[in-house]
DNA sequence: CCTGGGGCAGCCG
DNA sequence: ACGGCTGCCCCAG
């Protein structure tokens, strides 16, 4: 694993139960403000091994994005933390929505 | 709302 | 190491 994904992992690790973020924060975060689909990419293959919260993570504009294990998953994950999705929307995603500190 | 093009890291040949 | 294809995207038209 390189130090772009192993940091888009970590910082996935870091947002908070009933929270969520986009792939361009994480991406930002990561270094790579561009590099939105990269971190997507990284997401897809890398949460195998250790336990990310991939589902928190959504996409711009607070649209569900996708899941490996498919998007209905993803919506029901989130829904256990009190996350609602509506029409692919998250309810209240401006609220919701976590920044990472850029020191990190 | 849908379509097209762009940009970035990972993986494969 | 090099080139090309891919993807949980993003932005503009």
């Amino acid at each position: 694993m390189n130090s772009f994904s192993a940091r888009v992992l970590d910082l996935v690790k870091r947002v908070p139960r009933g929270r969520v973020t986009t792939y361009a924060e994480i991406a930002r975060a990561a270094g790579s403000p561009r590099a939105a689909r990269a971190a997507g990419n990284a997401l897809n293959k890398n949460p195998r091994p250790v336990r990310v919260p991939c589902h928190r993570v959504v996409s711009s504009g607070g649209k569900i994005g996708g899941y490996s294990r498919g998007v209905a998953i993803k919506t029901s994950l989130l829904r256990r933390e009190d996350v609602f999705a509506k029409g692919g929307r998250i309810a209240g995603f401006e609220k919701l929505f976590f920044r990472f500190n850029k020191t990190a």
